[in-house]
DNA sequence: ATCCAGACTC
DNA sequence: GAGTCGGGAT
């Protein structure tokens, strides 16, 4: 059947624009830009929470302090202080899978892929990206940040539509959207999910990126984690689209409950299921080599929302059910609302 | 009325 | 860890 709510915002991963590897990081060179004028931004971390503010007044960028706040909770991305300067992290990053893998993962891995190429899905092939296709670099690589942003909780036609009028308005680049009225912004991204948020962070991310990156986006992913609305599973899909540099699995809710369900991941050294995105993430990137990476979102976003879904798992219909522990024993969520003696009785 | 799904707050 | 945001689909 076909599946016309995809709400996937990997379909901008399908077609990877063609990104030379040796493209300028602007984004990677110390933050410490220095001659643009008045404008002032704070980027620091607290407790692992970003703080972000901006201000008309004089520029200044604080690096992250990890040092007076314990360990830092993103070390794993390789991050380092060089003089009180980012340093890019691609170097450091290891990213050879040491862990042991579960059995089967590679049956489990096909099954998934046939079930998938059967159902014909229509995941992709259509995107965001074709706006930003047209576009120099550097404004491409803003457009991919900028619809990655909206399409989260979005479905596919109502994020495509939302790009296509900030484009008609010329507001798919820092320094216009810097300029900009909020209220402006707000009314041509509508509906899509968040949009008051999601408006009020894109003011902010223009306004940072036009005075930290030059209009650029940042190409480290630790940066990229720093610019409010953009978590893990955006920040590693931008680093995949938008730079073509793969720092991580890109994991997403369908990833992290399929994992799990597969037994494919745990908290360390236990049998516990990983509670997290986050946690599923690292868990995940021990073992899987490091060539499915990137199919693994599609693959498994497109398999939860047909096959392995959230409520009930069609597990007769799957047909790696016979590799998976939880096949039909997922239960139906706990009814924690139902009030009446008897749930059957709707009037 | 419930579910969806990512980032963030408390 | 639970609640919040904001629509749309069911």
């Amino acid at each position: 059947m076909s599946n016309p709510k995809t709400r996937s915002s990997f379909k901008l991963l399908q077609s990877q624009c063609e990104t030379p590897a040796s493209e300028p990081n602007p984004g990677s060179e110390s933050s410490n830009g220095g001659s643009v004028s008045e404008l002032r931004v704070f980027v620091r971390k607290k407790r692992g929470r970003k703080i972000i503010e901006t201000q008309e007044t004089k520029y200044e960028a604080e690096p992250l302090d990890q040092k007076q706040r314990g360990p830092p909770e993103i070390e794993e991305f390789g991050y380092k202080q060089v003089n009180g300067s980012f340093q890019s992290s691609n170097a450091s990053f290891a990213n050879v899978p040491t862990g042991e893998p579960p059995p089967n993962w590679e049956k489990v891995l096909e099954g998934i892929r046939k079930m998938r190429s059967a159902e014909d899905a229509p995941v992709d092939t259509m995107g965001c990206e074709k706006a930003g296709n047209s576009l120099p670099p550097k404004e491409r690589r803003f457009a991919v940040l900028v619809s990655s942003l909206l399409s989260s909780q979005t479905k596919d036609n109502v994020t495509h539509g939302a790009i296509q009028r900030l484009l008609q308005n010329d507001l798919l680049a820092a320094d216009t959207i810097d300029k900009a009225d909020e209220a402006t912004i707000k009314g041509l991204i509508y509906p899509v999910g968040f949009y008051t948020r999601k408006a009020a962070n894109m003011k902010k991310i223009a306004k940072i990126c036009l005075v930290k990156y030059d209009g650029d986006i940042p190409s480290s992913l630790e940066e990229l984690l720093l610019l409010p609305g953009i978590g893990p599973k955006m920040a590693h899909l931008v680093m995949n689209v938008g730079w073509n540099n793969v720092q991580g699995i890109c994991v997403d809710t369908h990833v992290h409950r399929i994992c799990n369900r597969l037994g494919w991941v745990s908290k360390p050294r236990t049998k516990q299921k990983t509670s997290t995105p986050e946690e599923t993430r690292q868990a995940l990137q021990l073992w899987l080599p490091k060539e499915e990476w990137v199919p693994i979102n599609p693959l498994l976003v497109g398999f939860g929302q047909t096959v392995c879904t959230p409520l009930r798992p069609n597990c007769g219909m799957c047909s790696v059910s016979d590799f998976c522990p939880s096949a039909f024993r997922e239960i139906s969520r706990s009814p924690s609302k139902s009030k009446s003696s008897s749930p059957s009785k709707k009037l």
